[in-house]
Formats: C-alpha cells, structure tokens, sequence
DNA sequence: AACTCGTCCAACCGCTGGATA
DNA sequence: TTATCCAGCGGTTGGACGAGT
C-alpha cells in the first residue's frame, strides 16, 4: 500500500487556521448541492482556497447539520467514560454512540475535563487506600469518574462494501468464533445467505471472526441487532458494534446494562487478541443468550424492538480479524 | 490597565488501510 | 502485484479567551 501524497501541501498557498463565515457558507453551499465526498477535489470545485482534508473536517466537526450543540450532558459523560474503559481512545467509536457529537469534541472533552477528574479520583483513592482502611469513602456527590479494572476491548473494523440480503426467516445467524470458523469461512457463510435470499427482508451482517479463538463454545465480540422497517432494505455489510440498534437505556438487557454491570463479567472468559497484547474481554454463551432473549423478547413498542418469533434480527457475532496474516 | 498563566477547542498533521486502476 | 487515491483516525498544536495577580 503506498502513501498517499500531501493533500495539504503548503506549497500551494493554501489558507489555514480558522474559518470565516463566508467559507463556511461557500462549504455549506456547495455540499447542499453536490452532497460531500471527493474532499480533495471539492475545494476547487467549490471555490474554496482549502484542503480537501481541512473541507472535510471543519464539515464533520462543524458544519453538519446534524451536529449537536451545546454541553455535554450527565448522562454523555457518564456513557463516554464507560465507553471509554471499554474501548479506550477510540473517539470515532465512542462517537458513534453519542448521535451528534463528534470524534474530536468527545476527544477535546476528555483530554480537558474527563482524563484530569478520573486521574485526581484515582489518586485519591490511592492515598486513601495506601494511608488507612479507615479512611472515609469518596464522597458520593462525586461524579461518576471511576476507573474499572477490565480489560478494554480492542476491535479492528473491517470494512465491507458488498450488500447483503438474508432470509429474514431464516434462523438468526450466529457465527462463533472457534477453530473451524475462519474469517473466509464466515465471509462463505454470509455470501451463501446471500444469495439464497435476495427477495427477503435484509438484515446486516458480519462476518469478521478470529481463526484461533477457542473453545467453540465461546462466544466473543460483539452483537448487533437490527430490525427492518422496509421490505427491501439494503444494507451494506460493515463493521459493527454493540448497541448499533439498541435502545441504550432498554432494561430489557440493552448495552447500557451490559456498560454498567461490565464488571460482574470478571468471571467470564478471558482470551488473548491475536493482534494486541492486551487481554480481548469476550461474552460467554449464557450472557449473550441471556442477553438476546431477554432482548428479544421484551414486550413493548419501541421500534427499535424485535420480537423472538418473527426471526427478522440477525446475530451477528464478529470482530477480532486475524491481524497474522 | 497590563501582564501572565491556564484552559478550551478548532484545526492541523502524520499515519493507516480499503478501494481501485 | 503494485502504486496511488481517498477517507478516516487519533495525537498534537496554537490561538482565543478568561481568571488571577
């Protein structure tokens, strides 16, 4: 794979720094027209004495219109802090669990407020544990920083373009990871599904599994649910995350639950990563089973919910690519 | 009022890896 | 198979701003 040359070279008197409104409204403008893509041809195109890349992210952090403004929330931060200890800094992620705000503003949050309020707590409760048991607790006014002992999970999205159709009466889908179950196996797996049921209603899946993960019976990474609003809906095979779907704040066993009591996991199985020296936290099949049903068959309206019976939720268990190869 | 210092955050930079010719 | 394009990611930077002296 080469490199690919400076976008941004500043040999060609290219403006920088902060935006005025003018270039904003030159940006929105052409954008409204020819939708976004092609950054590195859009500043020309649209007049702009820019780089695509600088286009790019001043329309992404700022100029989308469904960005939200405004501070962030209780109820953000304490999700971006469980996020956090679950995925570490990965802001495009944690992002995509917080609609409307972006990557960078979650990062700056962090960096300015979360990171120094987690390390001053941390230290505290250092000193307080190393000095006297007796010490007095934390006081529970204390907002939520804390630090859980738990392994992050480390993902590696794969990225897949091919649409895929599956049978939405099909038995939902459920790829283990196990010794037989390789990532061309999966890919097999999926592209069979997919052309056996091109004129059913769709559902997204994924197909990313580690080759050396074991037991079979050993459920790992994530799950996704997804329930279909149109007959024919396509949808692109991509990477996934838990909750994509998912009613955070579902009782029913949503990802908020799994967030917050993901310490009660420390019983569960702990692999290695093939791709990373740190421990990959892996659901057990009861979890996930647990999990699902209870998901699945939870009883109320929210379109997000699925029923068991009608089979139109595929499971997709994925992520952890072989990174040896 | 002038200066210093710390904080915040928009923007930049280097890099990665999938897509494609 | 290789080179290039391109979008995206995460770390870093630097200017704006407010608080303190």
């Amino acid at each position: 794979m080469g490199r690919s040359s400076p976008c941004c070279s500043k040999a060609q008197d290219l403006k920088r720094g902060a935006w005025t409104a003018d270039e904003d409204k030159i940006l929105r403008d052409y954008i409204r027209l020819h939708g976004h893509g092609r950054w590195r041809n859009l500043p020309q195109k649209a007049g702009l004495k820019r780089c695509g890349k600088s286009c790019r992210l001043r329309w992404l952090n700022y100029l989308r219109p469904d960005i939200k403004r405004g501070n962030i929330s209780s109820d953000e931060e304490e999700l971006i802090i469980r996020l956090h200890n679950l995925l570490g800094n990965r802001w495009s992620l944690i992002a995509g669990r917080l609609p409307g705000r972006t990557d960078n503003e979650i990062k700056n949050y962090w960096n300015t407020n979360l990171s120094k309020r987690i390390n001053n707590h941390n230290q505290r409760q250092t000193t307080n544990t190393s000095s006297s048991s007796l010490q007095p607790t934390l006081p529970q006014t204390e907002p939520t920083p804390f630090k859980i002992d738990f392994p992050v999970i480390r993902t590696k999205a794969t990225k897949c373009s091919k649409p895929l159709l599956i049978n939405n009466n099909d038995p939902p889908l459920l790829l283990h990871n196990n010794p037989t179950n390789n990532a061309a196996q999966s890919t097999q797996l999926l592209d069979s599904a997919t052309a056996n049921n091109h004129n059913n209603n769709s559902v997204l899946s994924s197909m990313v599994t580690n080759q050396n993960m074991q037991p079979a019976t050993t459920s790992n990474g994530f799950v996704s649910f997804f329930n279909e609003d149109d007959d024919k809906e396509l949808l692109s095979k991509t990477d996934l995350l838990i909750d994509d779907y998912c009613n955070l704040d579902d009782a029913a066993g949503g990802f908020h639950d799994l967030l917050i009591n993901s310490d009660v996991m420390g019983d569960e199985l702990l692999l290695l990563s093939p791709y990373s020296d740190q421990p990959t936290t892996v659901f057990s099949d009861d979890i996930l089973n647990q999990w699902t049903h209870s998901y699945f068959t939870a009883t109320d309206d929210d379109d997000h919910h699925v029923n068991d019976d009608d089979n139109n939720v595929s499971i997709i268990n994925h992520h952890f690519q072989q990174s040896n190869d």
